[in-house]
DNA sequence: TATGATCATCTAATTAATTAGAAGTACTTT
DNA sequence: AAAGTACTTCTAATTAATTAGATGATCATA
């Protein structure tokens, strides 16, 4: 036996989704041409349709043909995926206790006062639902 | 070229983390006999001797010989690992935004009323701190 | 029509991660 | 002393992830 495949997206999978959550669709080029100005990934083309096409196997993206070449859009969202990460750490590295998650959110990144402020409000939204 | 190394521990070392965050140092059979029942990860005891050792190589664990077989204990911090791995989800996945994944947690996992109470408490507690 | 540009597919190389067998050493027990 | 036990180290196999070259098809244009 060896290593068994992950069952969220790899770094570069989330690098391309993260490009295609936020534009879509896009042929291979501006693929290409993103991951490297704003991932600062320069991959030969080939590499970019390769992994772009693992990615439509694996039920990530989305392919349609349009002329000669194929557009690429996102098949998952964004909530779904980010959930599915955050619920893997969860478990794996908190115990599943979401506080404990926020506490070292809360002591390891630099927050401003007014993200806390949103933070807050977030809360209690969410237990104003609850109570519902 | 081809994939870098991680910069943070595998999946596989989280688990043996784990395992030695909650109690050590311990000897590789107990490590491998907890694998085993905590993690489901019925492992050779050459696997996961050799796994302990890229461990300390990578400056994971702490090592020292007791005897004739060695006692490995982490040499991390859990609050450090877990920070790492969050900051990094943080900006590759929520633009660095707190309260982004703060409410993508909120909003995917079940959290209780009680739970939200402990929230609501740590991010008053951040709060007082900062207008310090 | 010949040339070049643009895409896709096929194939394969590299590295990290994971897993484990084989062999060697040392100590214990019969 | 022989055999078994408990370790380690060495070596290597497998798979996923990543990267890219070579080849071939298609279409536009000189």
């Amino acid at each position: 036996m060896a290593r068994p495949g992950s069952d969220h997206p790899t770094k570069l999978e989330l690098e391309i989704l993260k490009i295609l959550w936020d534009e879509s669709p896009l042929p291979v080029r501006d693929v290409r041409a993103k991951l490297e100005t704003e991932a600062d990934r320069a991959l030969a083309h080939s590499s970019v349709i390769t992994t772009l096409n693992i990615m439509y196997d694996k039920g990530l993206l989305r392919r349609r043909k349009e002329g000669k070449s194929f557009l690429f859009s996102p098949k998952v969202e964004k909530d779904q995926i980010a959930g599915g990460i955050m619920g893997d750490l969860l478990s794996r590295l908190f115990d599943g206790s979401p506080s404990a998650m926020m506490l070292n959110l809360l002591e390891t990144t630099d927050i401003n006062s007014s993200e806390l402020a949103e933070l807050r409000k977030l809360i209690t939204r969410k237990a104003k639902e609850q109570s519902k």
